[in-house]
DNA sequence: CGAGTTTGACCGGCGC
DNA sequence: GCGCCGGTCAAACTCG
């Protein structure tokens, strides 16, 4: 099959074209009602969205990312080479039986070896792809992450390798592959939302919070 | 010894 | 119905 992420061939990353608020970087806010997807780019129609995301241009995307150092947790924002908005692809991203955006809560009880596709009907988790320019597979991004499967996929030399968030309670996902077309570039697919912080920005900061608790004492 | 990786098996969806 | 394919599981293995 096609390789949808062909589809979209966004220009180079700037400091200026990175999304706002990714939803692997960023837990969603302790709001009441519930915030609104973390996809800001919200186009008029699904069909614009890949080539032309008009909200993008006007803000220090790779400041917003980052976070500062990346030992914080941001992306090393030099190896971003482009990313692609999945939120709206839904079930476009992959394969020829479809995503799954399979919830493993939403599992009906039946436990078998060899999984197979838990599928999780209409509602699914907003996506993100994006393209690095970069040696290294993984993309530092702060969370850590378990390697969960890897297969190799048609037309395609490389293999796609699979994540998940080792947060207990997170169910974030990733698909990590190398393009065959250019084999410098790597297609990260995020999958889910963090329900945590990034626990580099936690490592990082975890010393620094108790070192003010203490100190706040006096 | 626990956490993470590797890898073959398994499963479900899709196209024919 | 069958085969292909992508996604997941889980045992075995590796590593720190």
């Amino acid at each position: 099959m096609e390789d949808p992420h062909q589809q979209y061939n966004p220009p180079p990353l700037t400091s200026q074209s990175l999304p706002l608020s990714l939803p692997f970087l960023s837990p969603p806010p302790p709001q009441n009602p519930p915030p609104p997807p973390p996809y800001l780019f919200t186009p008029s129609s699904s069909s614009s969205l890949m080539t032309n995301p008009p909200d993008l241009l006007d803000i220090d995307w790779v400041s917003l990312l980052s976070g500062g150092t990346q030992a914080a947790g941001g992306f090393n924002h030099d190896q971003i080479n482009s990313f692609k908005p999945m939120a709206m692809m839904d079930n476009n991203i992959s394969g020829s039986a479809g995503n799954t955006g399979a919830d493993q809560e939403e599992k009906v009880g039946v436990k078998r070896k060899g999984g197979g596709k838990m599928r999780k009907p209409a509602a699914s988790r907003p996506r993100f792809a994006f393209q690095t320019r970069s040696e290294d597979d993984i993309l530092d991004d702060g969370y850590r992450w378990r390697k969960y499967g890897q297969k190799a996929v048609k037309n395609s030399s490389y293999p796609r390798s699979y994540y998940r968030c080792t947060h207990h309670t997170c169910n974030v996902k990733k698909q990590v592959q190398r393009l065959s077309k250019d084999t410098s570039i790597v297609m990260t697919t995020y999958e889910g939302i963090h329900n945590h912080p990034c626990e580099k920005l936690m490592e990082t900061l975890t010393p620094l919070l108790k070192q003010m608790q203490f100190l706040s004492r006096f």
